[in-house]
DNA sequence: TAAAAATACTCCATAGGTATTTTAT
DNA sequence: ATAAAATACCTATGGAGTATTTTTA
């Protein structure tokens, strides 16, 4: 007994006909013949009184066949219900609201919401952006997002569902030329040169604070900017100066070669990305598919 | 989607495991795995969160997986009233009134029952055997019974469904060494014979009379005999006597050869037998498999 | 590190097809 | 004679298994 018999039947019964049945489900009148009676012989029952559909150039179902079909039709209707609510709910549009801090939303996302969009052309994703540490916690503790790509934030651990970690590295960057590449750095060398951190503030400013309050050593950034493009472009300009950034923010100058990394000893700490939404709420399906999709597509290093 | 995929979906969220739905249901867990996902493909939904899955140590369902899940039971309820059906119909010991003739009651059915209930054991054949044409016509038209095999009798068809034909022959019969039978013998050469003839107001006497009644020929039974027992017996005694019958009456001694069949000229009538119920009912399951178990085992000839 | 779920792969049962035969009008 | 259903036989999809890897507590 399968579902696709019941269907089967009830055509044979809307039509009067196997043949006819088979030609509306686009099966074969032998495939129609075959299903009917394996769906008998399942159950040990004849449903299907071929002495008087003979008789009567009709299908006539067997008193048995009546209670089969009756209940047949009552899975059928509960059967299409799901199927019409799986295609409305995949033709509703779905709107996923996510914070994310400047390096994944400015230099990540826009790199795969396009390919992510072309394979779910229905969830949208509203994406709401912050730099600074302080105001993305605040976002994160008001609760109105549905999900969150960001740095491991203190105090926030309580309030979330963590789905997903992953790590970017923090690296130290200059233009080509500026450097002998094939060093390493000592750390305690970095306050020699002119140096950028990160801006003030964000997120990956914050890791390195951490970072560098373990270590002897403090360290000042030679010129303070408000963005990681700001970064680049100084850094670009002037082979004097080294700036510490997260990678995925320098990932195409790395590519072309226009900014080389430089290896650091001890080296540089990675930063702690999770994916979160709020605890203990569940998430919609399309945010499942995008963590999915997150998941593959993430470059990890 | 399929029941199976239903019914598995319900055992995890019962178990709340794969591997212990798997056993359950005598899976592996891989299977129980891939069938949830092909459930979640088929649909274009994600059913089970698995995120909130992995913090809750149990299966949690998502908003559209409880939907499913919702019409899933009770496709799955209807189901199990159909399992629970088909169960209660073939444990249910059902009985056919079957009405017959003696030459089919005698010799036919009691070598075909025994088999046939040892595949149908709940299935209990009503023997009515009638030998008296006029009382078999109206025990037909009594309508006390669920199936009859007879002969083509006169003015009964307008009362039945004619299910199934077949012919049994009439022959001519004496013991061996009381004719050569390599020789055809004229059917008008019969009364220089003693000849017995089926008994009196019997089916097979009645279709003997309607035959001659063609001919020019008048015929008389030379001994009166209540039952094709008695003829037999009577021919195997006394080579000089020739009996007509049922070739079904003296199946047994054709084969051992202690009777002899002569060909006529012209030949003798087959009798036209009919499988029928009564008109406009339908046959019960049993009765259909009976009857399909007649067409595939009554010899013809 | 142990338990559960996911993945990779191999195999076989069954649904489907075409060609043909049987049945019924 | 024609039309519908049943039968025979072949092919291919997908469901089940085992072995293995991944994940998380």
């Amino acid at each position: 007994m399968t579902i696709h018999q019941m269907r089967i039947l009830q055509k044979v019964i809307e039509t009067q006909s196997f043949s006819a049945a088979g030609e509306s489900l686009l099966l074969s009148q032998p495939s129609v013949s075959a299903q009917i009676k394996s769906f008998e012989n399942s159950l040990g029952l004849i449903l299907i009184d071929r002495q008087q559909s003979n008789q009567t150039n009709g299908i006539v179902l067997t008193e048995e066949g009546r209670f089969v079909f009756e209940a047949a039709q009552r899975i059928l209707t509960e059967w299409d219900k799901i199927i019409e609510y799986s295609k409305s709910q995949k033709d509703k549009i779905t709107v996923i609201k996510l914070i994310t801090n400047s390096p994944i939303g400015t230099y990540l996302l826009p790199e795969l919401l396009p390919h992510f969009n072309s394979i779910y052309p229905n969830v949208k994703i509203k994406l709401l952006m912050e730099t600074n540490y302080n105001s993305l916690t605040k976002l994160i503790k008001s609760k109105s997002y549905d999900l969150c790509i960001a740095p491991l934030l203190k105090n926030i651990l309580p309030h979330v569902n963590v789905i997903y970690k992953f790590q970017i590295p923090i690296v130290l960057v200059n233009a080509l030329g500026g450097f002998n590449n094939n060093n390493i750095m000592p750390l305690n060398d970095l306050n020699n040169y002119l140096l950028i951190l990160p801006p003030s503030y964000s997120t990956i400013r914050e890791v390195l604070n951490t970072f560098f309050a373990q270590l002897p050593l403090k360290i000042k950034s030679s010129m303070e900017l408000d963005h990681a493009e700001s970064v680049k472009r100084v850094l670009l300009q002037n082979t004097n100066y080294f700036g510490l950034i997260s990678s995925i923010s320098v990932n195409n100058e790395l590519k072309t070669g226009s900014l080389q990394i430089i290896q650091t000893d001890p080296p540089l700490p990675q930063t702690e990305y999770i994916i979160f939404n709020q605890k203990g709420k569940s998430l919609q399906t399309d945010a499942i598919h995008f963590v999915e999709y997150l998941k593959k597509n993430i470059p990890i290093q």
